[in-house]
DNA sequence: GTATTATTTAATAGACCTATTAAATAGATC
DNA sequence: GATCTATTTAATAGGTCTATTAAATAATAC
């Protein structure tokens, strides 16, 4: 691996990759250390336990993916402009992270008891995230501009369309035999098409 | 298990059961003897190895899954009737299989040769989809009722919009301690709610 | 340069896992 | 009831996995 880097940053990186791509279970300490270039026993020694060394990687991951929710409304724009800035920002956060949707939906249906990891991570974003866009939506809903809706609706809509790419990207550049290149244009299409469905869909 | 049925289907509903609750690499044959009541040569002399014993079943789950976006369409209804009963029935074939989505996803993404059978059990189904539903689409673009818009957004607009519940029931029922009731009401709003955003957003 | 601490490795215990084999039991056939 | 086939089990080979321990090496301090 890198040989700048210290082993306890290796193994962790090591780890992450090889999680992103296979899932917990299906990976082992053993092949975490082969791939990081050092003794199985290293892996134990920086991080104790295999479960440790996941929530070690995944506290971080966690907070940034709904920090992109969070973004600042810069309040000299328009309410469809803001909106469509924050699903923008969604989208590009999973575009930097495009294999994380997939491991933490498994993780956390397989192993629900893996959540008490993910709620303290998150701690109170979400109620941020909500209480902000819905203070928002709640004016222009009062102003005719939009249809009748909860603020719960809307961020699933939101979330829903700027997650589906990335859950379906193992499977659709293999049944499309889509270049990489291609895919990501597609991907800047699509996210396009998921600001105009919104801003057109919440229409009264 | 029940007592009525033979043991190979007991082992396969068994499995199911597990393989959907744990993901593939985390349940073992063992664990799947012991929840089917039998010893656990028996799943290998039925299966022989557990890579078998996963493509017996999920290889009929896929066919359902692609087939629920082939519903018939009934040439008495308008477009927007139409596409309102084809969003409904592919959810309700998801909230008959809510733990599918995670699974399928998961296990395509950490093992994409695993792909090659659900190419198999596909075959022709998706552009069967895709051709019956863009002649309805340009249809309608042509009329001027619906925006200029490829008939792959729109399938990806109803999977993404459809799915998301499925794939975040376990955190979203752990985050809002909401009772299983309110849930399937939940579930009920989202359905309309996604008709009434595709309905709504592929206005011109 | 020796002592002290941190990093790394080799070795291994103990558990569990898949898959196979041979033997036992149950069911069907004559 | 003996024979043949299907089902089921016990036992186990051979592997891998996690986690620990003790020993070796490298780094730092004195």
């Amino acid at each position: 691996m890198k040989e700048d880097k210290n082993m306890e940053e290796v193994i962790l990186e090591s780890a992450t990759e090889l999680f992103l791509k296979k899932g917990f279970a299906a990976t082992s300490t053993t092949e975490i250390a082969r791939h990081a270039g050092c003794n199985q026993a290293l892996v134990h020694y920086y991080y104790r336990t295999k479960d440790k060394l996941f929530e070690a990687i995944f506290e971080n991951k966690i907070k940034k993916f709904v920090q992109s929710l969070l973004v600042g409304f810069d309040e000299g724009l328009t309410f469809e402009e803001r909106l469509a800035y924050k699903i923008g920002s969604h989208f590009d956060m999973l575009a930097e992270n495009p294999k994380l949707p997939v491991l933490l939906f498994s993780e956390i249906s397989t192993n629900p008891q893996r959540l008490e990891l993910f709620k303290e991570a998150l701690k109170d974003r979400p109620q941020k995230v909500l209480s902000s866009l819905n203070v928002d939506l709640q004016r222009e809903i009062a102003k005719g501009n939009v249809r009748q809706m909860t603020v719960y609706d809307l961020i699933l809509d939101i979330i829903s369309l700027n997650i589906i790419m990335f859950l379906m990207e193992t499977p659709f550049k293999a049944i499309t035999k889509m270049s990489e290149e291609d895919y990501k244009d597609l991907l800047e299409r699509r996210k396009e098409e998921n600001i105009t469905l919104i801003l057109n869909g919440i229409k009264p």
